[in-house]
RNA sequence: UGGCCCAUGGUGUAAUGGUAACACACCGGUUUUUGGUGCCGUUAUUCUAGGUUCGAGUCCUAGUGGGCCAACCA
């Protein structure tokens, strides 16, 4: 509603560029394309966000088109982890494609262009190809077969298709220019022959087409309007051109759009690698669970540890689109999380390190129920009830014997509040052999209590301290996560593996207590634990064992100061 | 015979030739029954040097710095 003038990203302003000359905004149309061949990440959403974004605000049609041209690294599981990742975003993709439907289209056209003279099967080994093809500064040469005929081309390449050659023996190639400064120009590979079962296609093909051949043409296939990339593949864009100028050629008239590849930097975060390979070896090393490990950088690991949909599309968002090279601070990706859950997740108690507290004064056998409030940022969340005994656990931090005035939790000789309950004052300790406190006791106010109105209640302590009333609280495991690396750029260092670099208290489990109503929290719900973070049930919580995650913790002034 | 891309606070992103703005981070203050949240405030001669212009972060030239390109990967 509001007339505020947003500032156009540089793809958007290339849209409304093509718009303003004649492009029918009906012809808009963008696509995801990736490969089959791991887990999405963080990075990805980048991509992610910007394709799906964009059909969103044009309301334009966005394929999720699998990238599946090498059977040797590509699965259906990964097919149904992309799928089931860019769901849970939240984003809907208009058709589902795979670049193998394309497959036998893909090789008609490469049929027409070797009858065009614009490509031809080279019979030399990968070596000698890569020798030919000179370094980006020098020209490469010509194969000797470069000038086969037409008809020998042919051939050759219905052969290759056929099956009646061995891998490596024959490869087709686009003709094009070996001393071009593009290195991608020096006649790229079109097809390569491979004997490998493919996840959709099976054996059907013996060859495969290279990605370059088969991007572009997919695109084309889909009548893509802008596709949309990251920035290593800038150079790929002058190939993307020749392939699609010489198809379109013959096909416009059925398929009248010719597609454009524009390219964005993409996204690095602070102290996390984002490598499909370097994620891989965390998971094959056995260093962390799965793929799906809450301090993997993958969607379904910032699934399980907590993180909302909501907060990584506002991550994308604010992170912004350009084509600087750039480091994220993960800090904002926890300012994002903390933001949506503080408007969102209910409010519990629960105790991580726990030391037992006795009011010295509060009547043996008596128990009250209290009221706590859900969430004070949504009047809608309403309140629940919390159990108060004589006996409770809080944290073992909140107090010291003696503290100097910036302490504000509990001391001897001084008052603080107990959350929902009534103001407290420390009275005396009791300590086992070792001199470490077994015991803290204190007295209570029995007119304090929260939310009595009287004038006891209204009294200013300097400190609040959460509690769980020992008789009543369930033990719950909580697996509490640091970053992965402690290096800002683990995989910046040309001297060094990025697994030197591995924090190796990235996971701490403790056995913690919780109030009594997160009993009945399901997989995948998120509290905040109050002064401590905010936690999601894992998927491994059951009702004997309740197992929580710890998302990101609350910001914390006071740990900062220490 | 090398080519291409990029350069704005600590980190990102804006400013589309006309007062350098926003977010995070940081530091300080304020409110608070979460040391949370909210609110307020501090932090930049736009990589350098020339040029065009009444006026340049923006356009031009050169330099400097960073990135990408030599898989039968995508």
């Amino acid at each position: 509603m509001s007339e505020e003038k947003k500032s156009l990203n540089f793809l958007e302003q290339i849209i409304e560029e093509d718009l303003a000359n004649g492009m029918s905004k009906k012809a808009l149309r963008f696509r995801f394309p990736p490969e089959p061949n791991g887990y999405l990440h963080i990075g990805h959403t980048k991509a992610i966000g910007i394709s799906f974004g964009l059909g969103e605000r044009y309301n334009a049609p966005v394929n999720l088109r699998f990238d599946d041209t090498n059977p040797v690294k590509e699965e259906q599981e990964y097919v149904d982890a992309i799928k089931e990742d860019i769901s849970w975003l939240g984003y809907k993709w208009a058709n589902e494609c795979y670049s193998s439907d394309y497959f036998k289209q893909l090789y008609d056209w490469a049929v027409m262009l070797i009858k065009n003279g614009m490509a031809y099967v080279d019979s030399q080994t990968s070596e000698e190809i890569a020798t030919q093809k000179g370094t980006p500064t020098q020209a490469g040469v010509n194969s000797p077969f470069r000038d086969r005929t037409v008809e020998e081309n042919l051939d050759l390449f219905k052969k290759m298709k056929d099956g009646l050659f061995k891998e490596g023996e024959h490869v087709l190639r686009a003709k094009i220019d070996m001393s071009s400064p593009n290195m991608l120009m020096r006649d790229p590979i079109m097809y390569r022959i491979l004997f490998k079962e493919h996840h959709r296609t099976g054996n059907d093909w013996n060859i495969y087409p290279m990605y370059d051949w088969t991007h572009g043409e997919s695109d084309y296939i889909e009548q893509i309007s802008h596709s949309l990339c990251s920035l290593e593949f800038k150079p790929h864009r002058e190939l993307y051109n020749w392939f699609r100028d010489a198809v379109y050629e013959i096909s416009k008239a059925d398929l009248p759009l010719a597609p454009k590849q524009r390219e964005f930097s993409r996204l690095n975060l602070s102290y996390t690698i984002m490598s499909k390979r370097k994620l891989m070896r965390l998971v094959d090393e056995g260093i962390v669970s799965g793929w799906d490990d809450p301090r993997m950088p993958t969607i379904s690991g910032l699934r399980r540890r907590g993180y909302t949909p909501a907060s990584i599309r506002s991550f994308v968002k604010t992170v912004g689109v350009s084509k600087r090279e750039n480091v994220i601070d993960v800090a904002l990706l926890e300012f994002k999380i903390r933001e949506d859950l503080n408007k969102t997740a209910n409010r519990a108690m629960a105790v991580l390190n726990p030391v037992k507290l006795v009011i010295t004064n509060y009547p043996e056998d008596q128990e009250e129920i209290l009221l706590a409030e859900n969430n004070p940022e949504d009047e809608s969340a309403s309140s629940r009830n919390v159990p108060f005994s004589r006996e409770l656990y809080i944290e073992r931090e909140d107090f010291k014997e003696e503290a100097n005035r910036k302490f504000f939790r509990l001391s001897l000789g001084k008052e603080v509040r107990l959350k929902n309950a009534y103001i407290i004052k420390g009275e005396s300790v009791v300590k086992d052999n070792e001199g470490s406190i077994t015991e803290i006791h204190c007295t209570y106010d029995p007119l304090s209590k929260s939310g009595s109105g009287t004038e006891e209640s209204k009294r200013k302590v300097k400190g609040t301290l959460h509690w769980v009333s020992i008789k009543h609280a369930k033990k719950a495991e909580v697996r509490a996560y640091d970053r992965l690396f402690s290096d800002e750029a683990p995989d910046s260092h040309k001297d060094k593996d990025f697994m030197e670099f591995l924090n190796p208290n990235s996971l701490e489990i403790i056995e913690a207590y919780v109030e009594p109503s997160l009993q009945n929290a399901k997989v995948g719900d998120r509290f905040q634990f109050q002064r401590l973070g905010y936690f999601a049930v894992d998927n491994d919580s059951t009702a004997e064992k309740l197992v929580f995650n710890k998302t990101v913790g609350l910001r914390d002034i006071w740990a900062k100061k220490q």
